[in-house]
DNA sequence: GCATTTTTGTGAAAGTTATTGACAGTTAAT
DNA sequence: ATTAACTGTCAATAACTTTCACAAAAATGC
């Protein structure tokens, strides 16, 4: 299905760059797009759209194809574009993985709701379907996520904000992570790898191992980009974990890696 | 002829620096402006605007584009997908009053936010200006909004998310507020009757009188709707604080009552 | 005090450049 | 062989730059 950029049929004009902009991030989203799905998404002409992707083509963020126009990402690994890249990479598959670790609740529970776009994904599912549970995040997007749902109890830990996501991080969350005790944690990464799980920063890494001790049962949420070379900071091998809940484009290897060391992996996948 | 009372109803007479104000305020909400958004809302020629942003541009602030102009450190606003330019490039009485409250902060102040749509204009008009301060705060909407700008480190009580609301209260809230000290505290109230400031919940009530332990200077901030009968909870006299910042509907025995206590009284105003 | 220069902000006009959509001819893909 | 996509050109429109004139406020001179 042709996901569409999200333009309105507004009678705002657009401005030049932000059209590319709007390119940009759709690439970063998606990886690759059409000339017939920008043009029907952002109403103009295939003379303009051809002539911005040269342009992008020529700053070099993008690599021109016949049709259309590929993201050109090789500087991955320690820098991390979290402010455009991860609030959608693939937003079908992470709510479908989201879906999944919310099944996996039981009404009573308390459970750790760590950072990031999977697991807030994992709130939306949770708060959509009023299941009665205690919630504790560091994440304030995800904190007013579950506050919809009248059955979700809501804890945030305190902390700083990290600057440019929704993320609390600090000796305080460490602290307060340490005095309590948690049926289930669900969390994000951003790199599994070989059986590592590693992250980019390290007080963000710390958060999440001092998440993990507190919580009996650990869930680890990712979609199937996420395996990929490993990043900075480790976090835990996978074998610490009881579950992994992914989508179905993981890579074979890692699957038998993961079934191999006693973990249960679990595949999210429509409907049908 | 003298000029003294000769402003027509129709045009707002707006300071140059108050309108370029505006439009970075707009800038920070929607991430991008066209000439003719402007045009339409401030009532001033195309010259002057193009002047304005390339101005800003000089400052590092924005970056020119054709016909427009981007933020230029890019950062997501998540709401308000839907607005109207002329709207928001004339504000209301909260955003007048929260830029009234901002205003008064000094960078490098410690400045406490509590919960409430009054603030969040404050915050809003902080995060637009990236002054730069340490915030804390038991709002996570503020929290966010205060968290667009790099100016501002922000710090977030821990505790339980009230039911319907974005406000953190309970015992968590009190006992992180008692070890804090800050320089400002802005905080709004549900009414103000006859000196008295009063709430309609008790916890709510609780984390304010806490928060006023904390600060040296205490500024309240209401619309003059806020002049009302008081309600169940009381959580101060005016007599203890330093400031209030109102519009200018306030009726005139409070604002007596008010001046009359030694306490400062700001009327947050158009344009001058 | 008053008249003046300077400064600053503003709007309008003229000429220049950018962006856009359309069209015709050419090249690539299956 | 037959689409679909690309290249290049062109005219129209929109935006830009530069320049000038005007007004109000601030600084200056007498």
């Amino acid at each position: 299905m042709s996901a569409l950029l999200n333009v309105p049929l507004t009678a705002t004009p657009l401005l030049p760059a932000q059209r590319r902009q709007r390119i940009v991030d759709f690439l970063h989203r998606h990886g690759a797009v059409t000339l017939q799905q920008l043009a029907s998404a952002l109403h103009v002409s295939l003379s303009t759209l051809r002539r911005d992707l040269d342009g992008l083509s020529d700053e070099g963020l993008v690599d021109r194809t016949h049709g259309g126009a590929l993201l050109r990402h090789q500087q991955y690994s320690t820098f991390e574009p979290e402010f455009s890249a991860a609030l959608e990479l693939s937003p079908h598959e992470k709510s479908l993985i989201g879906m999944a670790a919310a099944n996996s609740l039981m009404p009573g529970q308390c459970v750790i709701f760590d950072s990031g776009s999977t697991v807030q994904e994992a709130a939306r599912a949770v708060a959509a379907r009023n299941i009665e549970i205690l919630a504790v995040t560091n994440d304030i997007q995800i904190a007013q996520i579950l506050g919809l749902s009248p059955a979700v109890r809501v804890h945030v830990f305190g902390g700083q904000l990290r600057a440019g996501s929704n993320t609390l991080v600090g000796d305080e969350v460490l602290a307060s992570a340490r005095s309590i005790r948690a049926d289930v944690l669900l969390f994000g990464a951003h790199a599994v790898t070989e059986g590592v799980v590693s992250e980019t920063s390290s007080d963000v890494a710390a958060v999440k191992r001092a998440l993990m001790q507190s919580a009996t049962s650990r869930r680890l949420l990712i979609d199937s980009s996420k395996f990929r070379p490993r990043v900075f900071m480790s976090v835990c091998e996978v074998t610490e974990l009881e579950e992994i809940i992914t989508d179905d484009g993981a890579p074979q290897d890692e699957i038998e890696r993961i079934r191999g060391a006693g973990v249960k992996l679990t595949i999210a996948r429509r409907a049908s």
